[in-house]
DNA sequence: GATGAATGAGAGTTCATTCAT
DNA sequence: AATGAATGAACTCTCATTCAT
C-alpha cells in the first residue's frame, strides 16, 4: 500500500538522480506524502535507500530464479539463466542496476554491496564446480567465479544503458561461461598447469 | 608543480572518501594550498574530480599500453596485458579503479565515464581482433572486449585488497580470454553460431 | 481516573528528561493512551506542562502545610516546616523541584513560576512573621522568606541526590533560620539598623 | 573582534528568548553575520552557549573579586563581597543570572552548572571554616555553605527581575551569612549539639 | 600570486499538532 | 470516546563557492 508507494518513488528518484543528488523533499513530492513518513517508515535516507536495494533485489532475484528449470541440462539452464538475467536488467532499466551501481560506489553500502556480491560468487562458484565431474583441486574456482560475475555486471551494464542488444550479449556471455568450464587445451595446460575439470553435460558426455 | 600537487591530493582524497563524501577543504588541506587556488585551476569540484578522472585513466591506459608489444604472439601480447593491467591497479590502488567506482555513480560523470570506458574497451578490442586471422564479422568484438574488461576489474579489485595474487589471477583471466577467442566447440556452434573466428599464435600452428 | 494517568506520566517524563527534551509521543506512550487524548484534556503541551506545575506544586504546598501545627511554638512549627519541606522533596525527587527548575528556563512559564514561588514566600513569609512577636516594619520577612526558601532547595537538592542526610540538613537549616528571626547582634544592629523583631517561643524566655 | 559581536549577539538572544527557544538564525540576525560563521567559530549551539556561559561567568567572577579588598576585616570583606555579588546581578539582568538559569535546566548543561556551584561552595565553605577559630569538626561547613549559596541565589534571582532592592538585599544576606558563622546559642546548643566555633574578626574581638 | 574570511542555499531530521475514521 | 495516520514548519548543521585584501 503506502509502503510499496513510497518506495516507488524513491526507487524512481533514486534511480534517475542518484542517491546524493537525491533529496527527501524530492522523494515525498514524487510519492505525494509528506517528509515525516518517509521518516516514520524508514527512519533515514540511507535506510530508505537500502529499502529499495532490497526490493529491487529480492525481485530480481527472484525473477531470474524463477526462469530457472533445474530439470533441465546444465548448459540449458545456464543459457536461461544468462537470459533472465540480461533480460531483466534490460526491462528493467530504471531500477536494479541504477541502483546497484549508486550503491557500488558509496562507502555507506560498500558493505551491502559486497555483501550481496560475495552471495552471487558464492553461488557461481558452487555451480561452476558442481559442474564439473572430476574437479581440479588446483583449480579457483571462486576467482574464476569472480571473473564470470565481473564479465555479468559489465555487460549487464552495457544492457541497460540500452547500448547491447540482450540476445547477443547473452550469447556472448553463455560461450565465455560455458568455456570456462572446460579444461584448457591441452598445449595450453602443459604450459600452465592441469586442465581445470571435466564438465559433465545432462547427456554425460563431454563437449 | 602546482597541478601536479592538487591532482594527487584530490585523487588520493577522492579514492578515500568517495566524491561527494570529500570537500574542497579536504582536498585544499591535503594539497597544502588554499582553497581559491583549487577554484583558480580547476574552476569547480566538479571539474576537479573530471580532471583527476582524465589523469589517472591516461596514466593507466598509457602505462598497460606500454607494455604490449606488438611483435610478439597474440597470446603472449594478452598475457602481457593483462598482467600489466593487474600490475598496474595493484600498484595503484588509489587511483583509476577507485575514482571510476566513484563516477559510476554520478550523473555528472556519466560522459567522461563513458568515454574512458570506450577507450579501454577500444584498446582491448583492438587487441582482441588484432588476434584473430580470420575475424567473423559476425563477432561483437567490443562486447568481447566490455566482458573481459568487466572480468579484469572484478579480479583486479580482489587483487587490490589482497584477496588474490596477481600471477594466478592473471593465469586465470588469459585462459578464460583465450578461449574466448578459439571459437565455440562443434555442437556449440552448430547450435548457435558459427565461431568467432580463429586466433593466430606467433607459431601460427597452435589450436 | 485518565486526567491522573496522564499526568503522571507527564509528571515522570518531564522530570526525567526537561521540558524540551520531552516529546509528546513520549508522553503518551508512558501513559498508554494516545496522543489526541493529551490534546483533547490539555490542548497543548505548555498548557500540559502547567498542569503538571499546579498540581505538584500544590501537594507539595499542601503536604508541607498539613504537617504544621499551629499550635506549637514557633520553633517546633519552623523545625516541623522544615523537615516537611526536605522530607517532601526526598520522597518525591521526581515532582516539583524538579519540573520547577524546568520552567525556570522558559520564557513561557515565567509567569506560572513566579506564581508558584509567591504563594511558597507567602506560606514560609506569614510562618517567619508569626513568630515574631513585635515584628520591625522595615523587616522584609518576604526577602527573608526568599533567602530561606532559596537555602531549603539548594539543601534539598543535596538530600535529593543523597549527599546529605535529611535530619542533619534539617538541623542545619533551622539554626540558620532561628538565628535569621534573631535580629542581629548589638554591635551589628548599632551598624546597620535595628533587629529584625524579637522571637516569640512556646516559653516566651528564651533569648 | 568578530568573536564579542558573535557573543554579545547570542547572549542577548538566549538571554531574551531561552536556549531551546533561540535559533541560530537568531543569533546570526543579530550578530549581522552569516549562519555558518557562527559553526566555524563555536562548533555547535551547544558550544556557543558553552561560551557564552563561560565569559560571563568570567566577567561575573572577575568583577566580584575585583571588589574585594582582602586587608579588611572578615566582616567587611563580606560585605563587600556580597554587595558586589548582588551590584552586579542587579546592573546585568540581561546576562549572568538569565543564562544561569537556562544553563540549570537543560539537561546538556547540569554538568557545568554543577561544577560551576561546586567551586562556590567549596569557596564559600573554605571561607566559612577559615573564619571560625576554633571550628567544631562536627560543623557541617561544607552543608553550610550550601545553604547559604542557594539563599544567595534565590534572593539574586529576585533582585535580577528586580522584584527587590539591592541595598535590602545585601542587608538580609550579610546578616544571615555573618550568624551563621556565629555558635548557636546557648540553649539551643544544649539541645542539638556544641556551637560551630567562634568567629575571629580582624579585631580580634567576638561579635 | 595567494588567501583568510565569509556566505547563500539547501539537506536531513524532528515534533507539536490535527484530520478522518 | 478514541486513535492511526499524516503533516507544516522549523531547526541544526554543511559545503561549494566567492570577495577583499
Amino acid at each position: 500500500m503506502r509502503e510499496q508507494q513510497m518506495l516507488d518513488a524513491a526507487v524512481q528518484i533514486f534511480s534517475v538522480n542518484g542517491y546524493h543528488e537525491t533529496s527527501m523533499d524530492a522523494i515525498a513530492a514524487e510519492a505525494k506524502i509528506s517528509k515525516p513518513m518517509l521518516y516514520l517508515y524508514y527512519g533515514s535516507k540511507e535506510e530508505l535507500f537500502g529499502a529499495c536495494l532490497d526490493r529491487e533485489l529480492s525481485r530480481f532475484i527472484e525473477e531470474v530464479r524463477s526462469q530457472i528449470d533445474f530439470t533441465q541440462s546444465p548448459k540449458d539452464m545456464l543459457r536461461n539463466a544468462v537470459l533472465a538475467f540480461l533480460t531483466y536488467i534490460d526491462t528493467n532499466r530504471a531500477s536494479w542496476m541504477v541502483l546497484y551501481n549508486q550503491a557500488t560506489s558509496s562507502q555507506a553500502f560498500a558493505h551491502t554491496v559486497r555483501e550481496g556480491r560475495e552471495r552471487i560468487i558464492d553461488l557461481v562458484g558452487r555451480l561452476l564446480r558442481s559442474g564439473t565431474r572430476h574437479p581440479d583441486p588446483e583449480t579457483d574456482f571462486d576467482m574464476m567465479a569472480v571473473a564470470l560475475v565481473g564479465a555479468g555486471e559489465a555487460v549487464a551494464n552495457r544492457v541497460s544503458t540500452g547500448d547491447a542488444d540482450v540476445d547477443e550479449a547473452a550469447e556472448l556471455l553463455i560461450n565465455l561461461f560455458w568455456r570456462g568450464l572446460k579444461g584448457a587445451p591441452a598445449e595450453h595446460s602443459a604450459e600452465h598447469g592441469p586442465p581445470a575439470g571435466t564438465v559433465e553435460t545432462a547427456a554425460g558426455s563431454q563437449n
